[in-house]
DNA sequence: ATAATTACGGATAATAATTATCCGTAATAG
DNA sequence: CTATTACGGATAATTATTATCCGTAATTAT
């Protein structure tokens, strides 16, 4: 079980874009060059955050992505889903129905396998965490283990890589 | 993210496993039988158990699989990790370093990814439930929601085709 | 001894998921 | 009118998962 990467991209273009004064539209090429991954298949995960209604984007020179809620408003979940998708990390295949000795309908089926069940709840946990980090939280994160000059370095850089 | 098959299969047969009489040995042709999944394949993984010290294997006729331990024992984790092995389900490729305006060692990279973090930190929640979930749970929880006539017919069943 | 049965592990193949690239379209700014 | 951008469809390359096959060694009963 592993998360793909482009989650991890996403979070960081996320990060990127919280870090961001609210008007600047950062292209998929300047996020792209900036954590060294491939533009094109990094669109595909920005897109997906654009169809979740995470990001605002704009076409045309000058055009990119931001933000559509504040950072304290979009939590990691929301970013992970939108690109992973919904589904639950275990996917009950409802093999004791395969049984060769009791039928498929019977009363024993009738609740949710017990495995499954715990498999769910681990499942929710993970999400509950994910669900109340925000982008927020991050910034203040990362604010305390930045070095102020890479900061500032980063922001001059992408000052000079976004057209304005 | 999607838990393979193969830890379903496992969780499954472990909790038949921790059904039976203490001395009784299951082969993985009965255990594949039971729950309608190819026999070589589900093999793959009681080995993974076995390597892993939750499952005893006895060779020749009446050989097959037993618990290592008690059910109060083992956790739903060990289970989970000795098939799918141990690796956290987020995987840090550390693109923050690919940053081009920033030293690869600089201090900013001293600590862990903010990010990697909250993601270790869900992780280890996922884990948290799995660890403190045994298979003497999963009993208690199956002995409420089983139709009595059901298990009957299964032991009955494990009887006849288990070779004595 | 011999035959039957079992776990085990190596090799291989088939299928699905992930990662990646390419290109045409529409929108927008200068 | 040109350059630039997001978007989505198509396709390919790579990797992971799922599955099968077979030889070996151990064990049981005949």
């Amino acid at each position: 079980m592993n998360l793909g990467n482009q989650v991890e991209w996403a979070l960081h273009c996320m990060t990127v874009l919280a870090g961001m004064p609210e008007e600047v539209q950062v292209p998929a090429k300047v996020l792209a060059e900036f954590h060294g991954v491939p533009k094109e298949y990094l669109s595909k995960s920005l897109q997906l955050l654009s169809n979740e209604g995470l990001v605002i984007t704009s076409l045309g020179p000058k055009g990119g992505y931001r933000l559509a809620k504040s950072p304290e408003q979009i939590s990691l979940l929301e970013i992970v889903e939108a690109v992973e998708g919904k589904k639950k990390t275990f996917n009950c295949q409802e093999i004791r129905r395969n049984n060769p000795c009791s039928s498929k309908k019977s009363k024993s089926f009738s609740s949710v396998c017990s495995i499954a069940a715990v498999m769910y709840q681990a499942d929710e946990a993970w999400r509950t965490i994910l669900r109340k980090t925000t982008l927020a939280d991050i910034l203040t994160d990362l604010q305390k283990k930045l070095d102020p000059d890479d900061v500032a370095k980063n922001m001059k850089w992408f000052e000079d890589n976004i057209k304005t």
